[in-house]
DNA sequence: TTATGTGCAAAACATTTGCAGGAGT
DNA sequence: ACTCCTGCAAATGTTTTGCACATAA
């Protein structure tokens, strides 16, 4: 983990981030803390939320606050967009390019200075389509 | 206000749409109970948390999920972009074009059926970038 | 008249924090 | 040793909800 001075190398800290980066499903703070539970049985869910929020800090997680009501985490840090599913809430990665050039734009609309800027759509995934033709069939 | 079958039009309603309406700062449902209480000051903070999520779900107004603990909550619902102050947390109107062809983009790159798209930037306000300067004049 | 809406208070939920003891450097 | 970090539990902040009464249609 890339560290900032003063920041020490925990068991804690290392097994949040190798739980993270193991799966693509954007959890949420409270997921983390299940999966990092089962090698860290008496890991406090204070610990997990403060060490999530200081690798969002420093640069080696991603902090998404996507719609819903809690934030999710993402271990890959490069630069991607978001998919969320108005029906269950899932949350998917977008693999399309990014619109580098909005930027300027925003700086040119705007008096603020521009630091980036993240997509969310929304849209439907596959499961819950397939769950809505079911529905539709019944009726 | 626009209204669906079994809908009340009730004085509550009236004034919370007024007042939201008569800003432009993206209140949260807080700040909007602080107006609306001016002039109706027996209102309950559910009645305004309920009807600003029952506005939204009809398209009457605009739930914004970005960044911050809270959602705020807007009465323009042509589709706009916002920015946020990663300092003060204030969320201001983007007024670019609106990038219609990403969505395309998404249905093409996922197995959602892509409903829309949000973008939020994020920067440092006027304010806030002059506040910045005054802080690094004294140091 | 009667189903829907409101005010109020409590509950639910997500997140943060104080503190005494534990552990990385 | 000396800080920083952790587990635990309590506190905080936001949003939702149950219920008895009020009110729009």
């Amino acid at each position: 983990m890339e560290q900032m001075p003063n920041m020490r190398l925990t068991t804690q800290r290392q097994i949040i981030l190798e739980e993270l980066g193991k799966v693509t499903s954007h959890p949420t703070a409270n997921e983390v803390y299940d999966m990092v539970r089962k090698r860290l049985p008496r890991i406090g869910l204070g610990t997990v939320y403060r060490n999530l929020e200081l690798m969002a800090d420093t640069g080696v997680i991603l902090k998404l606050e996507v719609g819903g009501t809690q934030k999710r985490f993402d271990a890959t840090v490069t630069p991607h967009y978001h998919i969320r599913c108005s029906k269950c809430g899932k949350v998917d990665d977008v693999h399309i390019e990014v619109q580098q050039q909005i930027n300027q734009r925003a700086q040119n609309a705007s008096n603020y200075k521009i630091l980036g800027h993240h997509i969310e759509f929304s849209g439907i995934c596959y499961d819950c389509q397939n769950e809505e033709d079911r529905q539709a069939a019944i009726n």
